[in-house]
DNA sequence: TCCAACAAACCGACCGGCCGGTACGGCTGG
DNA sequence: CCAGCCGTACCGGCCGGTCGGTTTGTTGGA
């Protein structure tokens, strides 16, 4: 435990930064001045400031992809799986709001063995949301006349939104939000009775 | 015209530059090579890296905004004024793609004044927005049990995502997905029947 | 129990390189 | 001949990363 508290507080501190001026023009020094931690310890744990940011990444697209998975093998009718699914993803992106921002803000400056892994596992989450659209749409249920990715654009592209508006100390609740967004989502693409 | 030809290919050679790489990891140097200037010629028509960004947030910022005022001056019914800024704020921004990417990945890298500036107006953009909807809402036409700035951000996540996924070369024309993208957006905030 | 021996954790001064910006001089069209 | 236009050489500063050395912890043999 005492020795990764280094890094976690390492990790906090970058996150932080990064979120609010982004990973350019965030030092290495700036980063550990606010850990309370030196150059060397810092370099200690981690090969390169390339590093943080993909840890950041990794911890946000592991936990994403755990929670899709969970929520798909648990099973259930494909509409309400589906349902689950967007209440969850986001809210867990509200979770990891600043996370978010940072993947989407920075994600290119990423070096290029670990971009490539990014957006695999990135797209991998893609088509697995896919593939419960696809159900939904054989089994009748969901409209076919708009083509599948505009209709997954349109999904996570209230996700992606989530850090440029939303605030936890706003009105709604992060609860309240996923079900709106939920709605109206599932109305738009749901065929007209 | 000759005066400002190195002004243009400057402005030409940052954008495409700022898109690919990002703002903070483009340097001057790279710019005034791709433009095929030196950089005393670009630092006598700028000023600073900054102005760069700015004038690139300027121009978009400007453009969109007349076409916002062009159509609601044109009047008619709200819900086909609606549907009309949807569609051409969707093709708009897939004209301006490269713009987009840029300022939504690299507005915090603004110095303060202007970083204001453009807030203010992006702001007054929104509200522009915001007013067509609360005229739906007023004439009962878009639903009210979701608060409109949820809506609000429903919609404009989509203009948003649009660099992160389309392409000109992919299998959807601009006036197609504007179009998919808007009746969606209205199929979810239109009042059930 | 104590100490030698070693490894891992950590420190912080330092480096090469690049970057935004400037100084200044020459060119040239009117 | 002058004023704007542009080329070039250069600067101070900062940044990511390194490296030799010190401290702290751990192990094992007598």
């Amino acid at each position: 435990m005492k020795t990764t508290h280094v890094a976690d507080s390492v990790l906090q501190a970058a996150l932080d930064l990064f979120a609010t001026q982004g990973y350019a023009t965030t030092s290495v020094q700036q980063i550990v001045e606010a850990a309370g931690v030196t150059k060397g310890a810092m370099y200690h744990y981690f090969q390169s400031k390339d590093d943080l940011l993909f840890a950041i990444y990794d911890r946000m697209l592991s936990l994403q992809k755990r929670h899709l998975e969970e929520i798909v093998a648990r099973g259930g009718a494909t509409t309400d799986v589906l349902r689950t699914v967007c209440v969850d993803v986001v809210e867990t992106s509200i979770d990891l709001l600043a996370e978010g921002t940072v993947f989407f803000r920075s994600m290119h400056m990423l070096k290029d063995p670990r971009r490539k892994d990014v957006i695999q596992r990135r797209r991998e989450y893609h088509d697995e949301f896919a593939a419960l659209i696809a159900q939904g749409q054989a089994e009748g249920a969901l409209r076919t006349d708009v083509p599948r990715s505009v209709l997954i654009a349109h999904f996570f592209s209230d996700v992606h939104y989530l850090s440029y508006w939303y605030s936890p100390s706003g009105p709604e609740t992060k609860t309240e939000v996923a079900n709106q967004l939920t709605d109206l989502f599932l109305r738009s693409i749901t065929v007209e009775n």
